[in-house]
DNA sequence: AATAAAAATTAATATACCTTAAGAATACTA
DNA sequence: TAGTATTCTTAAGGTATATTAATTTTTATT
């Protein structure tokens, strides 16, 4: 069922009686998009947060100069949204599209509100949420300061294996913020990957 | 009063009734910080989250190799902590010293915890704060991977002049990721600043 | 006030990473 | 299945930023 892996996701967290979960996921769309299909433009609104049944996204900055900047790579399990958009009703700083044929759940932001009003438990789950990602985007910001980009690459590889195994070089090298090309030379001098 | 400031800044997110007031001050424990002073020290558990009531802290990272990098800076009305470090009681991977002379109000992870089973609201509150913190990171490493050093620096003294006023070039310089010599050619081509 | 220490500046040289370009390998599409 | 687009790879040359070092300015200490 499709509500089985988003539930155990929460489940880590916060206990939910039954009338909870009917709840929760009555305000759930289910969602399946395929292989390069958008599920957010640049510069709309942002009106929900995605958590992945399955499949890949990709989450990335597209400047002025057209470069691309890889904001966050979702896997099964894992929510994805621009969440300055999503919570300020404001216009987005980045696309998310799907690096492969992906099923998603969507919450809007109207129906989050909805359910932290009526499950305070929803507020503890969204902020163990949001500290982890807090604790995640600040360790990649000190890892930019204070490694090379062929450290960059070893620490992603190997902390991210599965997301290694569906996305491109040139999209990892965009996460990691140097070009293909130079990613290319960093890894023919990696004997092993 | 010392409270004032803290309960202003919460005041924004959530309304406090008077009870929900005195439990909350009860768990804080005003600290006053010299200069130089360390908050917190790399490698050790870190045990509280701080409220800047005046004065500058900065949290940096050092490297093995005798490199810092500066991870965020705090002025008054500011919350700064390891939040790996104390959300997880691991040992912490910077360290928090005093810019200058200041006053902080700390409370622990043990009280933190209290005050949440006790007060949901300030499960609200924290998720918010987390909520911030994670768009403020987010959008640095986006400037980080997008961004020239020069660009970056322009962004820095305008979106944060206060902090410019306390901390030295050689501060921001380990902020942006460059050194303070490159900075110093940056500045000396920026007629203006 | 004098001395010491740290920060800021400037400049020469070095290097990590970028740009451009072209060919080879993979992956899409008709 | 061929044809086309995209990604990956390699290499030459270029640029942004680092390193080293020396000087000046500012800040801290006695």
């Amino acid at each position: 069922m499709s509500y089985d892996l988003i539930l155990s996701n929460i489940g880590k967290y916060v206990v939910l009686t039954e009338m909870e979960v009917t709840f929760f996921t009555s305000k759930l769309e289910l969602m399946e998009v395929k292989k390069k299909d958008f599920v957010l433009h640049q510069n709309e609104r942002c009106k929900h947060i995605y958590f992945l049944n399955n499949g890949t996204l990709r989450a990335f900055h597209l400047s002025t100069e057209g470069k691309e900047s890889t904001v966050m790579f979702a896997i099964a399990d894992w929510w994805i949204t621009d969440m300055h958009a999503f919570t300020n009703n404001a216009s987005s700083i980045m696309n998310i599209m799907a690096v492969e044929d992906s099923q998603l759940l969507a919450l809007s932001y109207v129906n989050l509100e909805r359910i932290w009003s009526q499950l305070p438990k929803f507020e503890k789950f969204f902020r163990i949420l949001l500290q982890k990602a807090y604790v995640r985007e600040q360790l990649r910001s000190i890892q930019n300061l204070s490694l090379s980009a062929p450290e960059r690459y070893d620490r992603f590889i190997s902390k991210y294996p599965e997301i290694v195994k569906k996305v491109t070089k040139k999209q990892i090298a965009s996460y990691l913020g140097v070009t293909p090309e130079f990613l290319c030379t960093i890894r023919a001098k990696n004997v092993d990957t």
